[in-house]
DNA sequence: CAAAGTGCTATACTTCGTCAAGTGCTAGAG
DNA sequence: CTCTAGCACTTGACGAAGTATAGCACTTTG
């Protein structure tokens, strides 16, 4: 039944298990950025999904959505303190992907290596 | 710009926003586990995926999968060394949870107020 | 014996993410 | 001035990913 005890861990895991959430963290983490900058800094996340997540980010309050006029549309997306705080996260698992992750190109696409 | 350039972070991002990933291992973090036990300390996830994700972990090399017996079936499965290591990941992401989801029983759209 | 549990597969179904295109607008090139 | 390119999104069809449920072959427990 419970199986799993009530803990934040598993809260954290079902934030960041989303689809592209922990790239584009990683991307904001090198400083503000438009949508569709963004959008390309993740490396093809289509417009609808980068929508859906950075909304879901915003409502957690862990990027701050800033509109600096709606026409020209400018906006630019940047991490809350909270997610600043995932550099933290995105470390470890950096750390992790240096040691065992030596190269595994089994993954997908992404053909512009090198 | 970036995030094209090849790097390990962006593979291990993709390997760990799989549905159930983090659960299971950190689930396998308490040591070894049946299929049927650690679907169930996972919480929730049917065993179709849960096949998916440990045949992906194996080949991996994450999670080594030791069959003891056909009939009746006895399996465990149980993380490899470099599987052992995420518990670094799962540790941040089990410390910024701490600190900044406090307390979120049903993470949907309940606007926090903070 | 029947019920429950083991590891795992198969099928049908739903939800999520994706692609391609389009919207309203304006700044810069020609 | 016109024409293209870019911005921040939105929409709607589509496919993949994940889910629910049932079942197999077999043992252990009641």
């Amino acid at each position: 039944m419970d199986a799993a005890e009530y803990c934040p861990v598993h809260d954290a895991i079902q934030l960041l298990q989303g689809k592209w959430t922990l790239h584009i963290v990683r991307s904001l983490l090198s400083g503000p950025m438009g949508f569709n900058e963004l959008g390309r800094a993740v490396g093809g996340c289509n417009p609808a999904t980068l929508k859906a997540r950075l909304d879901y980010l915003e409502q957690l309050g862990l990027v701050t959505r800033t509109v600096h006029s709606f026409m020209p549309p400018r906006t630019s997306y940047e991490l809350a303190p909270s997610g600043v705080d995932l550099q933290r996260v995105i470390d470890a698992i950096d750390g992790w992907a240096r040691e065992h992750l030596p190269e595994t190109p089994a993954l997908d696409e992404s053909a512009a290596a090198s």
